[in-house]
DNA sequence: GAATGAATTGAACGTTTGTTTTATTATTTA
DNA sequence: TAAATAATAAAACAAACGTTCAATTCATTC
């Protein structure tokens, strides 16, 4: 037996992707053998070394491609001219709707870093380190035009994203929540974690409608 | 070589605890090798199943150790006879400070669940589940006396959850803040985010001060 | 000081691991 | 249709894995 009929580079690429965040996120990537994740896809375990030379590749190709599509989507999402208030609720409901979307690389993103070699691991804290930093910037903002009450920048900025990630530690789809439900308390928890006052909030309703009228 | 001159079984089995939840942390459970980690101890391999008949029973029993001290710490802290607000802030301290104390062996609870059999991972989930319960209860006390103002009780207790255990991801007692600042915004943090109100706070406070007092 | 039990070593077991190599077949190109 | 290339199977590799077992030495008790 050699090449089977139909066979795709590509198609196997791309299944073996899929195979490999969905087995790593349920057992990890230490406990997922090449073998297990070759019959997943359907093929020899041989056959996975012609997209990826090591385990570890695939791993950090997994990762890599998740902090580039969160980074991406941020960038495409977020509002340029508004507040701090506006710019924060779309930060969150992006950062959700991300990660609901995508939990299989989400939790093989957070589980799996202590599996990368020493130069992979700071390129993809780079790319995470970059991410947060549009957080920080925008609780800055908002506590330098009086927007926010906040003790610590940092801090707080890590606290939201523990929050807002945590999502999808407990969140099911099917279940009794539906994710804009859970978007709209996340977003009203986050405001008032920062101290968004009423007054800002009114503002922020205001430029959130301005903003879709266009 | 057999016996080695000095050995002691309590000892030994207490270091082994100590060193797999510090290698688990920081290799993850599937990582760790049951000769790294007697190698780590001073000791063979075959030494460790002495105490922990299989590699699993050593997961799990550092697991249970951790729940079960969890809530025995809240049992211990948890005020009988205060307001809603008053409790929430003796959870939250609570937590942050058990957690910080047990960096390791936090990060085994919380990352490796999925290397435990059906009936153990039931068995630790009950645990979790029974002191989640203890937030839950809190949060609904404080909306029925109108403490708080929160949508969802579930929701907002698995929020802030996530968001307190988040602290030993990023916070490192030898540098900026001490566990006592963190504590401190994380309580701020708390309160807004269930929308515990002005004359609330006031009340807590007072609260707080006849607790500490009496 | 002999007997008993506790603590550990060292070697070995069968599996499984990630990975490489070689051969073979399917598809595409000329 | 022949040649070239892409995609896979099959087998093999040494290394590492969790675990077991028998032998051996230290510590304690009588």
């Amino acid at each position: 037996m050699a090449r089977t009929v139909g066979s795709d580079g590509e198609r196997t690429q791309a299944a073996t992707r899929d195979a490999a965040a969905a087995l790593i996120a349920r057992h990890g990537y230490e406990a997922m053998s090449m073998r297990q994740l070759a019959a997943e896809v359907g093929v020899q375990a041989a056959a996975l070394y012609r997209y990826f030379p090591t385990k570890q590749d695939l791993l950090y190709s997994l990762m890599r491609d998740h902090m580039d599509g969160l980074i991406e989507s941020w960038k495409a999402a977020r509002p340029a001219a508004l507040g701090p208030a506006a710019r924060l609720e779309h930060f969150v409901a992006n950062h959700i709707a991300f990660h609901v979307a995508r939990r299989h690389s989400t939790h093989v993103s957070n589980m799996e870093l202590r599996s990368l070699s020493r130069e992979r691991l700071s390129q993809v804290l780079k790319l995470r380190t970059a991410y947060e930093k549009e957080l920080r910037r925008i609780l800055r903002d908002g506590v330098e035009d009086g927007a926010f009450r906040i003790d610590d920048v940092a801090l707080t900025a890590m606290a939201i994203i523990q929050m807002i990630t945590g999502v999808i530690v407990w969140f099911r789809p099917d279940e009794r929540l539906s994710v804009e439900e859970v978007t709209r308390n996340y977003l009203t928890m986050t405001m008032r974690l920062v101290g968004a006052n009423a007054k800002q909030e009114e503002r922020h309703v205001r430029d959130r409608a301005e903003f879709r009228a266009g």
